[in-house]
DNA sequence: TGCCTTCTTTAGAACGGCTCTAATCTGTTG
DNA sequence: CAACAGATTAGAGCCGTTCTAAAGAAGGCA
């Protein structure tokens, strides 16, 4: 039983990315993949894992999700200055941003058109496209 | 002789904004608004102002490019965690980003076509769609 | 199994951008 | 010019994040 979901094991998932399976890294690769996709900031997951009884400093949350953006299972979301959101969701797509919250919704990539772009710069290649649409409560 | 442009007075552009002219905000006004469009930070500006001879505190930089900000003179743009551009092109576009060296380049808005966009969830409006095409040197 | 090496974790200090405080100063109005 | 409201300031404080260096844990190999 189980195994057939893609990264369905921690253990797995943390080898493949060339990272020893720590007691800390393994359940925070839980808290973050175990559910569907999230969009969580280090204080929050840290928060969970201290409430999960699992203990572990920020210092390890932040040096983690840095080495999971590294390997690619996580990316890095700037919304707001002063704080990032890492998401597990690695797929091409775009986000809402609900201001008055602070939440991220995901915007499936193939639903959003970004055409026309002019070309960058000589010399310079397009690394990623973000598009960020801020919403708030309706009617300012 | 001058007068003809939009803002071409600093003096006006305060008062205008219900923001007293003071030796600061003109000073600050004048670096920001005399020559096209720009992208600063609090800290970029705050040195202009030091080399330019005219004495004024950061708190009063940020002070006043947040009334700039609130008067719509000026538009805030978020490309990194930890440090805020202010933008004196309020118009509708877009943004490159040079993540090598943090600098940002604009996109008119009808440069880009962002189309197709889902519905916000109830009871939310669309406050602003930011694109941000980050870019590097080629073949990474 | 124990030993050794390397990697990881950690508490706490440090950092950097930004904001606040409360005292002083300046622009404006009459 | 006096009086007041609004603006500026130095410096402290705040908060998310990173650094440091010391202690701990994982894995390879006898
Ligand atoms: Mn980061
Ligand atoms: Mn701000
Ligand atoms: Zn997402
Ligand atoms: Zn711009």
């Amino acid at each position: 039983m189980s195994g057939s979901r893609p990264f369905a094991n921690a253990l797995e998932l943390l080898r493949d990315a060339g990272l020893r399976p720590t007691r800390q890294r393994l359940a925070l690769a839980r808290l973050l993949f175990d559910r569907g996709d999230r969009h969580v900031t280090a204080e929050q997951l840290h928060g969970e894992a201290i409430a999960a009884a699992v203990p572990v400093s920020l210092a390890t949350v932040y040096n983690t999700l840095h080495q999971l953006v590294g390997a690619g299972l996580l990316r890095e979301v700037v919304v707001n200055p002063g704080r990032s959101y890492f998401d597990t969701n690695v797929s091409d797509h775009h986000h809402f941003f609900l201001e008055e919250s602070g939440r991220l919704l995901d915007i499936p990539g193939d639903r959003i058109d970004v055409s026309n772009v002019p070309a960058p710069p000589a010399g310079t290649a397009i690394r990623r496209v973000d598009v960020v649409i801020r919403i708030g409560r309706e009617a300012d």
